[in-house]
DNA sequence: CACAGTGGTAAGCAATCACTTACCGTAAGT
DNA sequence: ACTTACGGTAAGTGATTGCTTACCACTGTG
């Protein structure tokens, strides 16, 4: 029910990027302005945007607070997605088809 | 890399809601204008939207242009999602792979 | 040839959004 | 207590967005 908040969040590419970075490594507020082409605030501004949409979560470690990726948020929105295969299995069956085709690309001897 | 439209072509409340309404059935833009709060240009306007984001796509008969729901869109956006998995991505494969065997015992004529 | 029916596009407008600077609260160091 | 670092929030602004009405092109029917 919450994938409203994840497409609106995710659709800005200054969002994106932050959420992003974040899942490479957790990371607190500076340290993203510093990689960032906007302002701090910004970015604060973003982070609770993110955290709404259960894209990001905060653990406060003393000084600062430490930003971290949160799988939450694509979980609704996978769950999204995968009702418009009218049955499951053409939904299992396509990722799996999706899957060889990018394993042929990768290794096309197989 | 296309998955930057989808995300912003279903951000939209009302564009959602037609797509919805297409994954039902395929419609005309008078049908689905009927069935929307908002005018029919409007209409005609977010289906452009959600055309570049290859999630619906038109076929012209004769007077009128049948638009119907069309995949791909989504296949960019979950192959977008599936990248933040690691290491519980294998483990998902693995379940998929399960349900299909399993369903491949059950009816074996699909 | 008209003449409906259908739908894409242009122009304009109000609301929303992303960004900035300025300010304030809190936590650690001296 | 003073100071420095960190970060959230308020206020204001320019750009973007979603919507409307008006107009125009195309297709089928009499």
């Amino acid at each position: 029910m919450a994938y409203q908040n994840v497409f609106t969040a995710l659709a800005d590419p200054t969002r994106r990027h932050i959420f992003e970075t974040l899942s490479d490594e957790p990371q607190s507020v500076g340290q993203l302005a510093s990689s960032q082409t906007v302002s701090r605030p910004a970015v604060s501004q973003h982070l609770k945007v993110l955290e709404t949409a259960r894209l990001v979560s905060v653990h406060p470690n003393g000084n600062r607070r430490l930003y971290s990726i949160n799988r939450s948020g694509l979980s609704d929105l996978r769950e999204y997605i995968d009702g418009f295969w009218t049955d499951a299995l053409s939904a299992y069956a396509a990722e799996i088809e999706r899957r060889v085709e990018k394993e042929k690309k990768v290794n096309p001897t197989k």
